[in-house]
DNA sequence: TTTATTTATCGTAATATTACTATATATTAA
DNA sequence: TTAATATATAGTAATATTACGATAAATAAA
């Protein structure tokens, strides 16, 4: 009906994919992308950069903070936003675990 | 308007998204760990491990057949589903480059 | 052939997401 | 104080997602 039983998994396979839904979608990967290359930014910058209008990259901006993978201080008018260094390991190591939880070595199956 | 303009993205940031997005449901996230662990299993095994039901669980069998990172093989009146290792691979590491792409031993910004 | 088993597909309702315009809010500059 | 600048929020339309029941399709067993 439309809602995800999150009371049926495990709290990892929630956390896994709170944090790849996050990033699903090429918006954000780009948000996250500039962010890293320019080490913070605003979302005036983000606004010029992506090109989406700029209420819709605050929106992204919001699931971005909210799994806590990024963080914006408020210098005067401005928000700066940069990576949250703690989060983005812990994500990094999450998503890695899964990836090296199956060993591509191994003999196919079918 | 929600379409995602996919056009206005590089190549890499909408792969990185479709795939993340593919891992960004929990009960995806499910499958694929119960195939890693079984090596192999059939449609009605994973109904019977998340609890969902089997046009719903066929239903999520099928994004990730879309995305290649599982493939199935019929097998008499079954299909036999695991992981398809050259995609995973490829998948592992474009997830891995991008979590590698920022340091977070830096120094935070904000 | 008939029946059972297994999976896929269709149709659909509930909910979530994405993007926008308009506007509120908050700080700085004049 | 007033105007300018930057971001967030509210409201909304279009679309996508998730889950289900019903049913089709395809193979195996009786």
């Amino acid at each position: 009906m439309g809602i995800t039983r999150s009371d049926i998994y495990t709290d990892e396979q929630n956390r896994i994919a709170t944090v790849a839904k996050a990033i699903g979608h090429p918006a954000r990967v780009a948000i996250l992308q500039h962010i890293i290359k320019t080490r913070s930014c605003i979302c005036g910058d983000l606004v010029d950069e992506i090109g989406l209008a700029q209420p819709t990259i605050s929106q992204h901006l919001k699931e971005l903070k909210n799994i806590g993978i990024i963080k914006g201080n408020i210098e005067g008018t401005s928000v700066c936003y940069c990576i949250d260094d703690t989060t983005w390991k812990e994500y990094r190591d999450l998503l890695g675990l899964f990836f090296e939880s199956h060993n591509p070595s191994d003999e196919d199956c079918c």
